[in-house]
DNA sequence: TATATTTGCAACCGAATGGTTTCTTAATTA
DNA sequence: TAATTAAGAAACCATTCGGTTGCAAATATA
């Protein structure tokens, strides 16, 4: 069973949990009661969650804490990075039309 | 049908189509030339990149003509985003332990 | 006009997905 | 010690997914 991180953020549930433990950890019941699902579903998410190491436990006696391992969150800033460029690159050649367009304006 | 952004760059191909459609407009055919599948299997995964608008077609003949939609990449951007402000925080929550550690040093 | 090419669509198939219920294990607590 | 609580694991189920084959429609070409 290959996780990918691409496919661990592509469920919304998994993406609420995500939003839910970056700031502090929290064990499967008390991420649970946020929502309208059961435990054991939210434990399964978790598993996928930690596969593909974008979570970690910590046990502490019968509760784990789950929190989330923001460098992970790395390769998503880095695929997306290449198109990044892209877009700014069309940005920048709107601006230059724009510019164009005045300079233009102003030779009349 | 709901179609959803993160859902859409889950699967490796539709990524690697993504890679592909980024710099030229390119047809179905020419497309899967680069899989090893069927053309058939290429037109579900561009159907499902249309219908939440990642990519835009245009006619020309019996030709279609597919390409990026950059600006739709930014909603992944932006969701990232949120994120990014959390490990540059920690870098520097590690930059000052390394430099409380440096000024330890020079106080021995 | 007849044939070939490009494409999308529908039907089908096996595997994966997200969810549930039930059960077991381990740690608390009365 | 007995009961309770937290959590994961297993079995099951309906739905979705990614792929295939076969077909129809539209355009291009002989």
């Amino acid at each position: 069973m290959r996780r990918d991180i691409f496919q661990a953020i592509a469920d919304p549930t998994r993406r609420a949990i995500i939003a839910l433990i970056a700031f502090q950890a929290m064990t499967p019941n008390a991420i649970a009661e946020n929502f309208h699902t059961t435990r054991q579903a939210i434990s399964k998410h978790l598993r996928i969650l930690t596969e593909c190491e974008l979570v970690t436990q910590e046990y502490q006696g019968r509760e784990i804490y789950y929190s989330l391992q923001v460098e992970k969150m790395k390769e998503i800033d880095t695929w997306i990075s290449q198109y990044r460029t892209l877009w700014q690159k069309r940005f920048n050649q709107l601006d230059k039309v724009l510019l164009t367009m005045k300079n233009q304006k102003n030779e009349k």
